[in-house]
DNA sequence: AAATTATTTCAAGGATACTTGAAATATGGA
DNA sequence: TCCATATTTCAAGTATCCTTGAAATAATTT
């Protein structure tokens, strides 16, 4: 991953709104959840949180698929760990200190 | 750290420069460099550089101390490895899967 | 087919962030 | 003191992002 890539990923991480749907996204676990559930989780209109999930999808940390009428959501956990991994690994060369400062020992 | 922390500290990674910088000041280690080196390293003018670097500082992920006529900047691993651990511990409620992707077993 | 439900798209407006270059500040040396 | 060095600050312009509300799309039900 290049800097441009990640400081875009970063970028969608950097709103309130965003971290409330990934949160949501990961309580609901392997079944999603739908569009219009999400937004009234995070107390947002359905444009608003259709912008966002657009912008999470878009980056990789959420994956959309139809469902008849709903649109489900669901957490991709590999995309955040490449981007933690970027900034532990690459970006500060694996420091132990670093690791040390979030529990990897 | 609450979300809008979180969001705001984000925002602040979420630009190329500031990786470099951050690169550049893990690279450097404990001695630091100056912020006149660093725009060098990273190829900004110092007007540049030195915008970003009050960013990284406001944000805690640098600290900077003057020496003399330089300003030396050093990385504070504490501040990221925070980030780090809001992510995968609390936004991500320490999900064994995200562990797996980052190296974390 | 018409109405209902779920979601997205769009345009307009406001807010925030970034770059540039010039000017200001501060320190050290001649 | 005067000049050079190191860095920051500021204003102006540009670009990007976010919110809102209305309209469009799509699928289901009656």
């Amino acid at each position: 991953m290049d800097e441009a890539t990640a400081a875009n990923l970063f970028g969608v991480l950097s709103n309130a709104d965003r971290l409330r749907v990934i949160r949501v996204l990961v309580e609901a676990g392997p079944d999603g959840r739908s569009a219009g559930d999400i937004a009234g989780a995070i107390g947002a209109t359905p444009s608003r949180a259709s912008f966002h999930l657009a912008a999470l999808s878009e980056a990789g940390f959420a994956i959309g698929e139809k469902q008849s009428r709903q649109m489900i959501y669901r957490i991709n956990f590999e995309h955040i760990g490449a981007l933690i991994a970027f900034l532990m690994e690459d970006c500060c060369k694996g420091s132990t200190r670093l690791r040390a400062c979030c529990g990897m020992a």
